[in-house]
DNA sequence: GCCATAATACTCGGATAAGTTGTGTCCGAGTAGGCTAGG
DNA sequence: CCTAGCCTACTCGGACACAACTTATCCGAGTATTATGGC
């Protein structure tokens, strides 16, 4: 059970945009670069993103992404989940109906007790995940980070950011 | 991100083994025919569970399988991961080193920011999996499962049971 | 100087393809219990 | 009745095949900004 590596990049991706001023936007090919990450298969991503409104694009020169909402309302989760897809980890496919010794076409009412206790531990993740805000983590960047590492990150995004 | 099918297999016959009597077995192809999955793939998946010493084969004819230990001491995690392997579900590649801002080969200290939070994840999803053993589903499934149907259950395992 | 047009830089979406993983099948080797035949 | 040898049923492990998914790459269409050229 992997996650798939746009995970990792788009969170990353999430983060930067995070810690731009205000209407800021990054293209698509400063985020790659940044990174040093496939371009066309990050643009891919972030189109995911863009599609659930996290994050929204603009064409044209001078276009590129911004967060569609603060960063203190988007939350892990809703990243992860919007590259990943909602679904649950664990699929039940309810093969306790075909023990031989059941009647054909039995149906259990009831969900099946072994998927109750995956699920709960998926939901475990799931809040994990849903309570960790973008703006957490900025913050966390913000103090976490060497000074100098910081400035000249800036100085390289300053270079790169559009409107 | 999906678990394999094969887990949701393993469960099943984790908590089929567990209502067993002391010391019976029951052979794969028994085990595959109450589930209606292919034999053989199941092999596999209880391969990999007697690898980690969870249950435990024999050969010959009235060979099969037995849980190794009791089985309130097996938990959700151990068949888990026996089948789905240990390692994390969130893989940081560090590609927060590849900025072009960065010296080149530069390795800051302590794990990523964002690996952290996803990590914390999922460990609180191991812990729920590690909380729940294969006695307390067996427990349940006693109370929940009507009682015509376990007794019709009983009797299609008793004649398979070998030992 | 002003407007129309062209060039540019970006997003979006589809097509394609290689590599990896999941799923399933097949078969031979090894092992242990049961059956049969010969003493 | 006893024992040796065969048969059967099972596990184990490897080899193989197919499908789905991941991880890209490439290209054309659409769009908005910028640059250019004619008036």
């Amino acid at each position: 059970m992997q996650l798939r590596n746009q995970v990792e990049w788009v969170l990353h991706c999430c983060a930067i945009l995070a810690m731009l001023p205000e209407g800021a936007r990054l293209s698509t090919r400063a985020l790659a670069e940044f990174h040093g990450v496939p371009k066309e298969y990050l643009s891919k991503a972030l189109q995911s993103l863009a599609q659930v409104g996290i994050v929204e694009g603009s064409l044209g020169p001078a276009g590129g992404y911004r967060l569609a909402r603060p960063a203190s309302a988007i939350s892990f989760l809703d990243i992860v989940e919007a590259v990943e897809g909602g679904g649950r980890s664990f699929a039940c496919t309810e093969i306790r109906c075909n023990a031989p010794c059941h009647p054909p076409g039995f149906r259990p009412e009831g969900p099946c007790q072994v998927a109750r206790i995956m699920w709960r531990a998926d939901d475990a993740w799931r809040r994990e995940l849903a309570a960790q805000s973008l703006s957490a983590l900025a913050d966390q960047l913000g103090r976490e980070l060497p000074a100098d590492l910081q400035s000249r990150t800036a100085g390289w995004l300053k270079k790169r950011i559009s409107s």
